[in-house]
DNA sequence: CGTATATTTGACAATGGTCAACTTCAGTGG
DNA sequence: CCACTGAAGTTGACCATTGTCAAATATACG
């Protein structure tokens, strides 16, 4: 999940490098979705591919009887839409009103989407081994790890050995997508935090004190055989 | 466009041929994989595309001290190969004797490769589901309820109620797939058994004789609001 | 047969869930 | 400026589902 999130093509930094198309570049047209407004995918996002420029959007399906499990936490530089979703059964909730630019259609878009598309599969799968398998810390060290990497953006100071970064799930939210209760989330949060490997004075801003030892804690990294590569 | 296969990556009696058909497409050469010898994926099929005829092929990761997380249990009909897996970091263990084909190269088979990634990541997010939010009852039931999808194939009687399926998978495969051990999957397989939903005189032939009865306890099922909608 | 592996079953423990009370904080209106 | 309100978060006590350990039994294979 969290060895890089974003694969190599696109960084949040460099949204419209790849945008050479044949005619002018319309300036792409930005949405601003409202926070908290659960998007049904078959409907929203029918309409073509977006990518997230600014601020936060969870993928989740519930169960009959209430249960809900988040599938995807997608930040800046991620992508959404039709050719991404059709296929899938789940609500897009923005967890912060989140600014969307459409991608034109074409053959760069269709590259991207395959590329956002592997991601998705790549993340899912590293997500299944987290729910499967890591105990309540070590899920929890994984998701602030992933979570830092896909929010604390540049603004990471390059001496500082801190990494400061905003939450935009809640502790309830982070219960499904951990596969946990609200209550153990806290319970963690609060265990590393006297434990000096976070810090918190809100509940949505993290600061991460000891990177490596919440590398540590999430733990159970893949074996080294595996990490060789990539692509 | 392909890289070459990294050697040391896959062990040596990998029956594959890695020549590549410039021209006319040959009819399909189908192989035979050797039951549980694990091929790490990023070696033996990072030369093309395949088709399982026959038999099944687990997908699985590891961590570092040996917990293993099975993400997807693939039958008959289902895709493996480069451009599906080139992003991921797993291995694929057949299960059983399993015959692949070879998928020519070209548009028609790049779209089947297309669904395959999207059947991929809806599979990858259900198990997601199962994973974070599911009892041990829900996730065997699940278990059962696909693998006769995917394995009990057209040998079902159209007049018969029950439906029987070669397991492919040991106990202890099945805890891996579904986040349990081993030990509560055969308890919870034994109390299907006593409660008259399943039957099973050899470990590996199972008959679901409820099928309702199943569904019922796989449960959960999503809520009809997602199963059609728009806007 | 005899050995190795898979499966079943029991006794017990622990991780994480449930229930409940309390705190904090942001927003609202007197 | 300050109660009042509701939502989010924290914390404790208790407990259940599932994991751990261990032993017995079944099954497959030379």
């Amino acid at each position: 999940m969290f060895h890089e999130t974003l694969s190599g093509a696109q960084t949040s930094a460099t949204p419209f490098k790849f945008a050479l198309p044949h005619v002018a570049p319309a300036p792409p047209p930005a949405t601003t979705l409202e926070a908290r407004r659960s998007l049904a995918l078959q409907g929203a996002f029918r309409a073509g591919n977006f990518r997230i420029r600014q601020g936060c959007i969870a993928l989740h399906q519930s169960l009959a009887d209430g249960r809900r499990q988040i599938l995807d936490i997608l930040g800046p530089g991620r992508l959404l839409g039709s050719d991404l979703m059709n296929a899938l059964v789940c609500s897009a909730e923005p967890m912060t009103p989140t600014i969307i630019e459409t991608l034109p259609a074409g053959p760069a878009t269709d590259a991207d989407v395959l590329l956002a598309l592997r991601l998705m599969l790549k993340r899912a799968q590293a997500h299944a081994m987290l729910l499967g398998r890591k105990t309540a810390a070590e899920k929890v060290a994984s998701a602030l790890i992933d979570l830092a990497a896909q929010f604390a953006g540049a603004k990471r100071p390059r001496n500082e050995r801190a990494i400061t970064f905003r939450l935009y799930l809640t502790r309830a939210d982070l219960a499904d997508w951990l596969g946990l209760t609200l209550e153990t989330v806290s319970r963690t949060l609060n265990a590393f935090k006297r434990g000096q490997v976070i810090d918190f004075r809100h509940a949505d801003i993290i600061t991460i004190k000891d990177t490596a030892a919440l590398a540590t804690l999430a733990a159970g990294e893949l074996p080294r055989q595996m990490l060789a590569q990539d692509r």
